[in-house]
DNA sequence: AGAACGTAAGTAAACGTTTACGTTATATCG
DNA sequence: CGATATAACGTAAACGTTTACTTACGTTCT
């Protein structure tokens, strides 16, 4: 088995809280005294037990991470920032991928209970009363990414949905399209979906355009429903110069159905995207899009929750920038 | 703070070893105590510390995932696998991003030594000698997926990437191919780089086609790199009709500067790929490549650990079928 | 010289479990 | 009926740390 703090007191002839001391960097020991301590510990391969640790200060330095689909793009992005702003700063993390379904999520926040992690990080999923109940049992802080609550104890880091939408649409109107259509993603979804098609409308709206039903279709995100959404477009209208798609992934498959299609992006039909995936730079012709800098969203979000963990304050919730990545799909109407 | 056993059993007027026999569902109680002893539970709304009771039985039930990049297509679709069967075992995964630095894999394995937890699993990373040496000293079981060792304790899951590309190869031949181009990946790689070569060279052999140094380049796996390596292929001789990618994203890269500088493909140049990743159904047309069952990899390298965990014996490594997907950039030669 | 104090340690309790062992009461059997 | 087996518990040690409290001793000051 491997040595412990005893074994090491014994060999160095001291007790264990000379040992303890000089492994926490407190007073009460000699120079000479750390010398030995530290040389037995190195000679022995002494490691500390952090479960022991954990035990007796309540604290695992662990965090609990839950998202609703590690292999997507968007959700690794967002792991990559916490993941790495969490090492930096000693904390491990333990992932928890739900799969989008609920059962599972109450499963995992019962494990991360019963381990004792010191807060948790819900990325890109909404915070369900039941969700928000079992971690208020857990007495530990939580914050949100990519999402949002109204709960006051819980902060969220985002980016301004509605005004993202806005603006990409304003883009589009800049470069002189006058006949925008959308493809949304699922309609119920309050981050996600709601607030970008208000924003598309607002813009619209605030330049003097009509909205027009046929022009606005509904996919779920996802590349699939990106391309039945631009064939459902492209047949209910065709009256279109410029689409502005609520995802990355739909863009590019609408991008996709209009290339098969022999349809000229952008000299037909120009296409702006949402999230700046890696994806988008791969394609062809490359995808403009509206950036969320999502490795730095999971960085701030984990910021925020360790200082809520170790000062025991709740902090305030933040925006960031998102900003509009020109590349080659979006073509100036003159 | 939370209810502990000790406040179970005080309300439940038992000893905290009845309780702990109930909660463990051990014998040594009768069904009425069982009854009371559950219902105080609920009502406290208590749950186990699972940190004492690591302590205690030295298990933590939680295991360490290592891999080199968390955000990229092919780590997180192995570490799905890893997540999904690890939860569905009871065992929860701390993910470690090493971004391809040392530094940070020794100070990941210090740390979980140091959290105890009971294995730990390399994701396409490769062994060092410094890695193993410092498993050895924890004493925790280790499996490797999407790589490989000679080290007899530690088993391995992965394709045979000597014959996946030489069965990618063939399959070229077999469609009329006879000129065929390979954008390898970085040249000391001994897992996706050098046994890829080799297989090119055998299949080309093996066919009575003669092996052409300036149709044999070299990227390092990441999308750029396979335009640099499609230009230069295109500079050195554009005598092939076909290449052949160690690495989906490469093909990607070299797919799109075959279009932008108005290169057919398939028409004038047939591409396949490697790996299977979720881009190659969105990328237009759609990459045929040879598909590594990434997330069934994870999965099976989590069994295999967990299985050793369990029973502290060593399992056999596993070389898992390839297979490949056609999907629309390859054509057949007359 | 003696009081007062600071430094360098040691002792032991505590964290929340599991579990080996001990104790009682009841049932079984010859 | 006495002996003994068994069921149903309780007691306390153990896991590897941290830390409040105590002790021993050397300095400094008056």
């Amino acid at each position: 088995m491997n040595p412990t703090i005893k074994d090491v007191a014994k060999k160095a002839n001291v007790s264990i809280a000379t040992v303890s001391r000089v492994l926490n960097n407190l007073s009460g020991y000699s120079d000479k005294t750390k010398q030995i301590v530290l040389e037995t510990i190195k000679e022995m391969g002494y490691q500390p037990n952090a479960i022991a640790r954990g035990l007796i200060n309540k604290r695992t330095e662990t965090i609990g991470v839950l998202l609703p689909n590690v292999s997507s793009s968007f959700s690794s992005g967002l792991l990559h920032g916490i993941e790495q702003y969490a090492h930096d700063h000693n904390y491990s993390v333990v992932i928890c991928n739900t799969d989008d379904v609920g059962k599972r999520t109450m499963k995992y926040l019962k494990v991360l209970r019963e381990k004792q992690v010191d807060g948790v990080i819900f990325a890109s999923e909404v915070l369900q009363d039941e969700y928000y109940e079992a971690l208020k049992a857990m007495n530990i802080p939580v914050t949100l990414v990519s999402s949002k609550t109204s709960h006051p104890s819980v902060p969220y880091v985002k980016v301004d949905d509605r005004k993202a939408a806005y603006d990409a649409v304003s883009y589009l109107i800049r470069k002189g399209h006058k006949k925008i259509a959308m493809i949304s993603g699922t309609k119920e979804d309050v981050i996600a979906g709601i607030p970008r098609i208000e924003g598309y409308k607002q813009a619209l709206k605030d330049n003097g355009l009509t909205f027009r039903n046929k022009n606005l279709v509904y996919g779920d995100f996802m590349f699939d429903s990106g391309c039945k959404s631009m064939e459902q477009l492209l047949q209910n209208s065709n009256d279109f110069t410029a689409v502005f798609a609520a995802s990355d992934e739909m863009a590019i498959g609408a991008l996709s159905v209009a290339i098969r299609k022999g349809i000229k992006v952008p000299d037909r039909i120009s296409i702006i995207g949402y999230d700046n995936i890696k994806l988008t730079e791969m394609v062809v012709p490359p995808l403009t899009t509206v950036e969320q800098p999502l490795s730095q969203m999971g960085a701030i979000a984990c910021e925020k929750l360790i200082s809520m963990i170790e000062t025991g304050r709740v902090v305030e919730s933040s925006i960031v920038e998102h900003k509009i990545v020109e590349r080659q799909t979006v073509k100036t109407l003159t």
